[in-house]
DNA sequence: CATATAAACTGTATTGGTTACAATTCTATT
DNA sequence: AATAGAATTGTAACCAATACAGTTTATATG
């Protein structure tokens, strides 16, 4: 069936990186994969403990340590007080609306940001944040 | 003299917000301006309660808050746990030493981003933060 | 100058996300 | 079944940030 076939895929996913694929690890990756929202610890937990009765805040926490340690999820720092998680590797930015608070994906061409300030730098990673406010709150917000 | 100087330089850019240029909010903008080192609250705090023995932390939240809000000065979310803040409003990067935990400036240019994605968005902001080791730390590491 | 009003500042209490840590449960091996 | 080690849990503690009420300072008016 389709389920154990998505968890035998970040099952081996887990593996590669030598991390023990339990449940909670497990349906936090999918929670991760499936979602494009980057949730917070909060969201993942409220979402997942209703699923998993025994499921404990602080095992969303370290999995999350866990899976950063290892490069398979990243940390979003777009807002102030609450750390965001995304398993999206690859090279993308971050819009945050102001208005309605969503945060989407965008892309850009990594390469084509000029870092010659940076020669002789080793850049491991790279975040790129972006404020404003999307079509739809810019539409509801010039018909005052 | 030149410190009534730059005070007064400071306290027009204030009044041209509408900030009224007190001396708590005019110090901390000098120590913003002044020092390229990203400060967080408690390092402004710590350099200014030497000389302003009355100043409170919570001032300085204030302060900071206000000026973010008038647009003199930016969060810097390139750490999870504190904020760190920034009066130059030009548009730059900020690379952070994973190991000797400086943050510095980088220039490039943000019309080479292409941003495509977000058309019809309103951007309001943007941030670039990079991760990895500074060249004097890659030095010594490399070295074992 | 004296008084009144508002703004700025202060100090403490509280909030809320995150981590520390010891106890418990689960898993794998013998 | 028994043991050891890893994973998970629940609570306590931490700490940056905010809320809030009281105090001080600045400005305006007579
Ligand atoms: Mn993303
Ligand atoms: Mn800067
Ligand atoms: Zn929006
Ligand atoms: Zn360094």
């Amino acid at each position: 069936m389709e389920l154990s076939n998505k968890t035998e895929i970040i099952g081996s996913m887990l593996l590669k990186e030598n991390i023990k694929p339990s449940y909670a690890r497990i349906r936090i990756m999918e929670y991760l994969l499936s979602r494009k929202s980057h949730p917070t610890v909060d969201e993942i937990y409220t979402a997942l403990v209703k699923e998993i009765p025994t499921l404990s805040k602080t095992t969303v926490y370290n999995t999350l340590n866990l899976f950063v340690k290892s490069n398979i999820a990243r940390v979003i720092t777009i807002e102030e007080n609450e750390t965001r998680y995304d398993a999206d590797m690859s090279c993308h930015g971050h819009f945050k609306c102001e208005s309605c608070k969503a945060i989407r994906d965008f892309s850009f061409k990594c390469a084509a940001i000029d870092t010659s300030d940076l020669d002789g730098f080793l850049i491991r990673e790279k975040n790129v944040y972006y404020y404003g406010l999307c079509p739809e709150c810019l539409a509801s917000e010039s018909q005052d």
